[in-house]
DNA sequence: ACCTCCTTGGAGAGCGCTCTCCAAAGACTC
DNA sequence: GAGTCTTTGGAGAGCGCTCTCCAAGGAGGT
């Protein structure tokens, strides 16, 4: 038997499809009565709406694309706790609004044109980016093609477009801030990438309050962000400056794997060198010691770029909106 | 200026509407000066098909859910890293596809009803479904629905469904070898949730190995799969077995809660307590000493996953296909 | 030269829904 | 009680695409 449509309802129910559409939808007033006629109708035949059809019209469909934009490599991009958490906070949110997130990856220029035709298309009604590197193209070309458009970082250029972003910046200096009230005296710096806005962000914040009590100069090693990274940043820095007490790594991966590399040199992690992370994500409570870390709240931020994204979706005529949050210190035994 | 449609396109390259159709989709033969010119047009005016259209009449939308059943609790599912390689997994084979996974998360009978409404719209032409709990109710509402489905672990009542697995009694096995091999001679397991199947067979496996090896009796303490929970089985079991020399956890992150115990109280891992855990997961070598552990090639799985559902959707009259994976034993530091 | 077969383009009928318009009928005003 | 306004249901025109059918024309067989 043939999936059941609007037509087979109100045939049934003795009324025009357009009746029955207004009870499905709830749109105008439709006779108490009537509306009990056209429920039965629908729960006898075990009609539901084509989305397809439905779509078509409206020029909706209930969805947005959720688009990761990790820059080297595929999917792995996964095992950075980050973007579960930031998965979490999108579907937390959009749950609540009856819309779901299809998943895109944007790794390749190929994948980046994918999602820019998916949207195109209309196969969903807007995106959000989840993007780390400053030259990424997608919110340009997601612009151009007129696709609302959310950002989770501020873009590398200016332009028009709503985003939510953490002041890391204000997160560097807490960091730093934590070292100094610690009495540190050598301190070093494990950053992200560069290309890295967020990266270039907490490391410029982090410099500056350092240089506010007295340290002019501050070592840094580039990481990537991942445990493996960190590990072997902490591990050049030790060379170059052994009498370093204080480390402040610009996530918590990197931050574990540092002190993995204190450990195995026989250094105790507070009492010999302190050391402070950043996101407080799982890693930091798995670590031992557990981490110090600047908190970055990751879900409360993606639930907000996708409630401003459904927002700006509701009104089209809305001007970019942004959203600052603040991070926070969370001290526990590293520093 | 409205998006172009086939129509515009089909009038400025002076053909039919058909004519464009099949270049768009390499239906059939068309000149090929014809589809230079067609091309042309596509290009002038800027056009993309549009997705609810074709959807309508193909009844095909390119996407799949993917659903994820965490029994308990929310978005916070994203924490365990075992649904992030899930997702990676998915993902790298369903972009080779051009399909697109739509995320869902079923953790409430409402939710469980959008689920299966969402399929019977048609708003996603099959689902993945990854469930723990062996009381499930989605396998069958979504078979009852005749939604083509794959599971992530064999259903919790026999059904004609396709899903892929893992050989967990062998993983319990391989765990138990390793204890026995090392001279072990008090062992403890902290079982995953024992409503979870996976939970059972790996504690079947693992309790039969060790009888085989003169090791009637295991005492077991029931976790949650996670970090805390096997902390505080590994606590208990400490208490009731202060002679263990040897655990089985039943995954990464509770092996990792246990070792952290056992570091509390002053035990070496592995001199004085061998440790096995099971997944191979981030957890394993974030975790110090790095875990031994029983590997399962979750992203191999899940990729296999979506395999199987799209061949199933290519030729819908297909019985239904189970595919088992076999753990490996990966040594490290910790047993 | 006639007939058949194959290739290729066009016409047009939907796919299932929403939504604008219109008409009918009841509720008002004065 | 006539005219006006406000409900509420039905008719029907699309939304943009695919795909079946048909026709035209060229190739090949006899």
């Amino acid at each position: 038997m043939a999936t059941p449509t609007l037509e087979d309802v109100a045939r049934l129910a003795g009324v025009s499809r357009a009746t029955v559409s207004r009870v499905v939808n709830g749109t105008r007033n439709v006779d108490p009565d009537l509306q009990e006629t056209v429920r039965n109708a629908i729960e006898q035949t075990g009609y539901t709406p084509n989305h397809a059809a439905r779509s078509l019209v409206t020029r909706r469909t209930g969805t947005v694309a959720l688009v990761i934009s990790g820059a080297g490599g595929g999917s792995d991009v996964f095992v950075d706790p980050f973007f579960g958490r930031v998965t979490a906070g999108v579907v937390d949110f959009l749950r609540t609004r009856g819309v779901h997130p299809v998943l895109m990856l944007a790794d390749t220029d190929r994948t980046r044109v994918d999602v820019v035709e998916f949207l195109r298309q209309g196969s969903a009604d807007g995106a959000l980016l989840v993007t780390t590197h400053a030259a990424e193209s997608l919110p340009e070309r997601l612009l151009a093609a007129g696709v609302p458009t959310v950002l989770y970082a501020r873009p590398g250029r200016p332009m028009p477009v709503s985003y939510v972003d953490l002041d890391h910046q204000a997160g560097g200096r807490l960091a730093a801030a934590r070292l100094v009230e610690l009495g540190c005296t050598s301190v070093g710096a494990i950053s992200g990438p560069l290309d890295v806005l967020a990266s270039q962000d907490r490391l410029t914040g982090f410099r500056d309050a350092m240089a506010r009590n007295g340290f002019p100069y501050v070592p840094v090693a580039e990481g990537g962000f991942t445990a493996a990274s960190g590990h072997a940043a902490m591990g050049r820095l030790l060379v170059e400056h052994p009498e370093v007490d204080g480390v402040f790594a610009a996530n918590d991966l990197m931050a574990q794997g540092a002190v993995d590399v204190l450990l195995e040199h026989g250094l105790r992690v507070p009492q010999d060198v302190a050391v402070v992370g950043f996101d407080d994500s799982a890693p930091a409570l798995a670590c031992r010691p557990q981490l110090t870390t600047v908190r970055q709240p990751v879900e409360a931020m993606a639930a907000k770029m996708a409630e401003v994204l459904i927002t700006s979706l509701e009104d089209p005529e809305q001007r970019p909106i942004s959203v600052i949050f603040e991070p926070e210190l969370v001290i526990r035994a590293s520093a």
